[in-house]
DNA sequence: GTAATTTTAGATCGGTCGATATAAAACTTG
DNA sequence: CAAGTTTTATATCGACCGATCTAAAATTAC
């Protein structure tokens, strides 16, 4: 069987997330990634192929444990109004933490335009967010203000545009207000206020 | 004074931009410039000094002529909800027709974080977007069911998440309809269907 | 025409890029 | 312990990076 991997190999993608999340893909190099993950070159080379490679599972290890997440609590909310305002609100605060924005939205204008495969997953995400407004939104009881007067595929998609946004603007170096302005007319959307 | 340029310096400067704008900072060498530019190395630096202030001269000649272009568009229009069905109209079409995105957009995610001085241009060029709309919103009739229930600042804000989002999903190649929902709903925030 | 000035073109600078070759070190299996 | 296998560390590959130098070509002012 040979000699056994030396490092731990979900800390190390984790750290190379970190720097394509901050740097981006081009920007961020292969000594840059071996330094932050503390291993070599070569051990980068044999255990994750070459630099895309790399790239591809790291972004789709965030997908799974940062774009899913937020969904699966949309979902699970009891009240889908509850759901949409934890949802933005968490998201303005996470924004304002970290201004590394998001790695699924860098990579949506730096990767997706010159790598048709990633593009793919990185469209299939951003439908999995418009879907889950979109549930959350046919949840909302019959009576509601919001079934009467819009469409229900239209707002979920205009919602989406907030996520992007909010990351967009939050990486950007936006400040706090804008962002909550954002959460709160997002949040609007599903008819309350 | 000395020999004359023998290049036209808006052309050179366009192409530039262009190819700023479809490749991104960081992927756009100073050959890959000059190349576009139909000009030497030399005469590049000799006429616009380093790779960022011949971006920086990009993005000021961008902001100008794309999007200050629209948002007085915005202003001068009669209707203002005629005015900004024809702002996300058109920006649906453009961002259609050419798949670059929005170098400001762009920008805002790829330099901002790392460049101070081009974060503080990108911002007031976002400022003036939201402005812009905010000035619509308020230029409403008084009996407009907008008015009542909503908070124009605000509502300006998450109008500048759609254009935002708009370029971002054009550029990683989302479909027209998840455009035209954007905009429609975009442009339903200011009270009408 | 001459001197001064500026832009050209081409070569090239040290440094870094992604990727790999080599071989020593470390571990598993028998 | 010995044979076999895999991971390590180091050095290095050709190519390209941003930037600059040199000198020839082109134009001005005098």
């Amino acid at each position: 069987m040979g000699r056994p991997r030396a490092f731990d190999q979900p800390a190390v993608l984790a750290a190379a997330t970190d720097q394509f999340w901050r740097r981006g893909y081009e920007a961020t190099s292969v000594r840059d990634l071996a330094s932050a993950m503390s291993i070599t070159g070569a051990s980068l080379y044999n255990a994750f192929g070459d630099k895309r490679s790399l790239f591809r599972r790291c972004l789709a290890i965030y997908l799974d444990t940062h774009a899913r997440r937020r969904i699966a609590e949309l979902d699970a909310s009891a009240d889908p109004i509850d759901g949409l305002r934890t949802f933005f609100d968490d998201l303005v605060e996470a924004s304002l933490r970290d201004r590394r924005g998001c790695l699924l939205v860098n990579s949506a204008i730096e990767v997706a335009p010159w790598d048709p495969e990633l593009a793919e997953l990185i469209e299939s995400s951003l439908s999995e967010i418009e879907d889950g407004f979109y549930r959350a939104l046919q949840r909302l009881p019959a009576g509601t203000p919001f079934q009467r007067s819009r469409d229900a595929r239209a707002t979920a998609r205009l919602m989406l545009s907030a996520v992007v946004a909010l990351r967009v603007l939050a990486r950007a170096g936006g400040d706090g207000d804008r962002l909550r302005g954002i959460a709160k007319s997002a949040v609007a959307l599903a008819g309350v206020q």
